[in-house]
DNA sequence: GATTTACAGCACCAGATTGGTCCGATATAG
DNA sequence: CTATATCGGACCAATCTGGTGCTGTAAATC
């Protein structure tokens, strides 16, 4: 159907959430799940593969919980997908070679690749800051921002 | 694992072979499927899909078989995804509103609205026909294109 | 008009995803 | 030191999507 998962759209929303309080704060699973109204033990298990990864630490015992590892601004939403998911790529050709059986049939694959680099791109260029920012003044700017030059550069219309 | 399903790929896969050749020359689903290297059933599948969405021609009887429907140029990846998986959009909450019980509590439902629809644009930028253009001069324009143009516009590393 | 050829729709099976439970390890609190 | 809270990992069940196959029906040819 080509959507995200749910657990990578809950680890984002749940990185989301980490990222909106101050850094260092830990937050237990049980604490998460329940402001974000998802289901524990599903939560618990996300938390647990981003902290494997390196994209949450880890505090057990009382009192324990997650922080995020990293700035909000230093992490993009295209990692965070690649931890929970794997490499970006709209086919498994696009990943790289020698991955499937026709290749030296199949005309489409250099153009997959291309397309997918364009999507990792454009997922690249949003972080995790970007998700957190407030819609008090109603603006993303990086995630708008990429849309116009994408909108403005290449409208398909206008070259035919 | 965010992909496109095998009937999406495959899809498109037959969707430029049938681009390849003079338009009007109808294909059956068995030399399709044979020319490709894909099981027939599944081909067969898939083009009846095509059909009824109304991207392929299909001619019954003797010598039938499925033509395109349109020029490949007049036809993009974005489309044929929309037809054969749905609207493109990485999360169910980006299709559009009250689809997500989370809604009221979700903070990064309009990023990904927003992210989508990059997404979706750059699927938009590449037609058919840049599909099939050859490798003999190694080198696929608008798909290129576009990725020159997120490269040079949205550079994370040189906004910070 | 009979035969051949090919599309159309329905039903079935398999593997991934989601959601859950339990127990062991570990760190903090008192 | 002991008790408690929390992470870590293994394992499991239900559901859902995607992939597959079969049978019927329409159209073209001769």
């Amino acid at each position: 159907m080509f959507r995200l998962s749910k657990t990578t759209d809950y680890g984002i929303v749940l990185m989301a959430q980490l990222a909106s309080l101050p850094n260092g704060t830990p937050q237990n699973a049980r604490e998460l799940a329940h402001s974000s109204d998802l289901p524990v033990p599903m939560v618990s298990k996300i938390l647990k593969a981003l902290a494997r990864e390196g994209l949450l630490v880890s505090q057990r015992g009382s009192k324990g919980g997650y922080h995020l590892a990293r700035l909000p601004e230093e992490l993009t939403v295209s990692e965070m997908i690649r931890v929970l998911e794997g490499p970006v790529a709209l086919t498994d050709c696009a990943i790289g070679p020698a991955l499937c059986s026709h290749e030296s049939l199949c005309t489409v694959r250099e153009p997959w690749q291309r397309i997918s680099q364009v999507v990792e791109q454009a997922l690249a260029d949003v972080t995790l800051a970007d998700l957190v920012k407030r819609r008090a003044n109603g603006f993303h700017p990086s995630v708008s921002h990429a849309l116009q030059i994408e909108r403005a550069a290449s409208p398909r219309e206008a070259r035919e």
